[in-house]
DNA sequence: ACCGGATTGTTACCATATAGAACAATTGGC
DNA sequence: GCCAATTGTTCTATATGGTAACAATCCGGT
């Protein structure tokens, strides 16, 4: 039983469902891609009770032992209000600790407790197989190309205000 | 492979924050790039009362006279209940009308009003500039290549069921 | 030392986007 | 006619993110 051809009208002679104005914006394209990535690696991280963003945080506090919240935030390009939620969970969780940071009684001097590396040295290892299975149809040198390609995307700034530190 | 030996953040050591791990995945560029790509966007769809979904709903009704709701889910790869309320909101505002498809009186046959036409013309336009300058940095041959590594990251299928028709 | 503005973290609320389950009406194969 | 599949709908849940207001703290100028 096949039902999808020319029934109720006709989407293009033949079935044919036409998208070639989204499909003409890059922007539709990322968004495709993305969320591919987006569902494949929240799949992979919920075995380990993660979420993109708890990742996100956990992997930035292990690379910068003593980071402060806002620091978090401004490296993620993510509000402050917003790594409270991340960093609540994650200490509930036992994976990172708020220690007081020594100098500025506002801010806390984030670390990542011993279960939290080995949590993350497992996560980060899924997340290498994730990234090689949905990047399967791409040579390394693709890879590259797109990692590099990406990066200047990220780098555009089309109004904010960045001058200040 | 190597990962949270190195430390490899510390170029610096005393004010920059590494973030090495994030940055070699190309998941984590794809969102930060994607969410430039979709935070302007938004901005600009705003102008016209119009998000990403309503946009692309519109988008594909205009190209498809008559196109069901669930071949618009199907299409945008949502499901189909995401598309019920975003062609209630299309049809409230008097951009799309529901009619029914003849011969199935399950499903509808979505057409764009005279309204929903203009507002999308005016708007596709819009999307262009924002494109031009999200991308500004990118030469025309490097948007050509970034379209073509994204639709083929589009193609990847893991979970392989797609092949009745 | 005081004052006022900036900063840090927090909480509360809202918007967007998406998935999933359950359901009624309808279709279509048998 | 029966029953499974399909279409649309509603409700619920999750994830991500932004804004606004607030207390505590810091910092710079006076």
């Amino acid at each position: 039983m096949k039902q999808t051809d020319a029934k109720a009208g006709d989407e293009k002679s033949d079935g044919e469902i036409g998208q070639a104005d989204l499909l003409g914006l890059i922007g539709y394209n990322m968004k495709r891609a993305y969320m591919l990535f987006y569902q494949d690696l929240k799949q992979n991280l919920a075995e380990f009770d993660l979420r993109q963003r708890t990742f996100s945080v956990l992997s930035l506090v292990i690379e910068n032992p003593n980071i402060s919240q806002i620091e978090v935030a401004r490296t993620l390009g993510i509000e402050r209000s917003g790594t409270v939620v991340i960093v609540d969970e994650l200490e509930e969780r036992g994976l990172v600790v708020r220690e007081r940071a020594p100098g500025d009684r506002r801010a806390y001097a984030l670390a990542v407790t011993d279960a939290g590396k080995a949590l993350y040295r497992k996560a980060i290892k899924r997340i290498a197989d994730h990234e090689d299975r949905i990047l399967s149809d791409l040579s390394q040198s693709d890879r590259k190309d797109l990692m590099a390609l990406l990066r200047r995307i990220h780098m555009v700034d089309k109004g904010g205000k960045q001058s200040e530190d």
